[in-house]
DNA sequence: GTTACTGCAAACCGTTTGCACTAGA
DNA sequence: TCTAGTGCAAACGGTTTGCAGTAAC
């Protein structure tokens, strides 16, 4: 398994709790979740793991480049399986649901702040909000 | 003043500790500033404010339009007067300063997704993050 | 055997809320 | 006068931390 590399690469341990989810995480790909959601997840295959291990796990998945965190409008942070490929989140303000979407358009401004600017720009974050075709067909 | 007027046509009072948020909040034009930073620098002009009022100002001058909220990569919220112009901000990971920048290519991006997809966009949210001019020197 | 990791509970911090008092209209 | 707005302190919710016990190596 990649994760038992990457975690004694780095003088971490394998434990079952962070067996536990990372498989959360990889049945979610696609799906941002809040470290409570992954709690309650988790739980059902590890019983007995705590929230606080769950936000040790995420941060330290983070770390590893295992996860990334997503910024989403309100409230409480998401996390989601870091596949490689870069996109980005359509937020539904009505029912909450994410999708994804490719194609990201912030290189081509990466670049014209590069020639316009100082500013030497490394990442970004970027998230659409409005109404999914669920959301739309219910109005 | 503007300020009195949309307050009053919406049913609401003018009171010093909302006229001096709105000074604060006019005099920081392009800074973000998060509650605590809005409530410090309101004490300076009207010293017995709660951080509780600004709070609830803050939210009900979002709610006239009258301040933007930013959301910037970590920790609190961020507002900002609403000058009617759209930018984002770059954001300097190092020193935490912020910039603005105009020319938002996310309407060209929101305009391909109108097209690729049955989810209408109705706003974004975008930043930047790398390092300003005066880190990048002082490395 | 050593020490990283865990679960628990308490602490933390940004934000919201209930309430009695104050002041704008 | 009437009721929206205020300051205060307590409550709230997501997150972090200290610690003693547990388990990976």
């Amino acid at each position: 398994m990649d994760l038992s590399r990457r975690l004694r690469s780095r003088g971490h341990r394998v434990t079952p709790q962070r067996k536990a989810v990372l498989e959360v995480l990889q049945e979610n790909e696609g799906v941002p979740l809040d470290p409570e959601a992954v709690f309650e997840l988790t739980r059902e295959r590890h019983a007995g793991i705590g929230l606080a291990t769950v936000y040790r796990t995420l941060e330290l998945f983070r770390d590893l480049g295992v996860v990334l965190r997503v910024h989403l409008h309100e409230g409480s942070q998401h996390y989601e399986i870091n596949t490689g490929g870069h996109h980005h989140h359509m937020v539904c303000v009505s029912c909450g649901s994410v999708d994804e979407f490719d194609g990201c358009v912030v290189d081509d401004l990466e670049e014209s702040i590069r020639e316009d600017s100082d500013f030497v720009v490394t990442s970004h974050c970027l998230s659409l909000f409005g109404y999914c075709p669920a959301c739309l067909t219910a109005r």
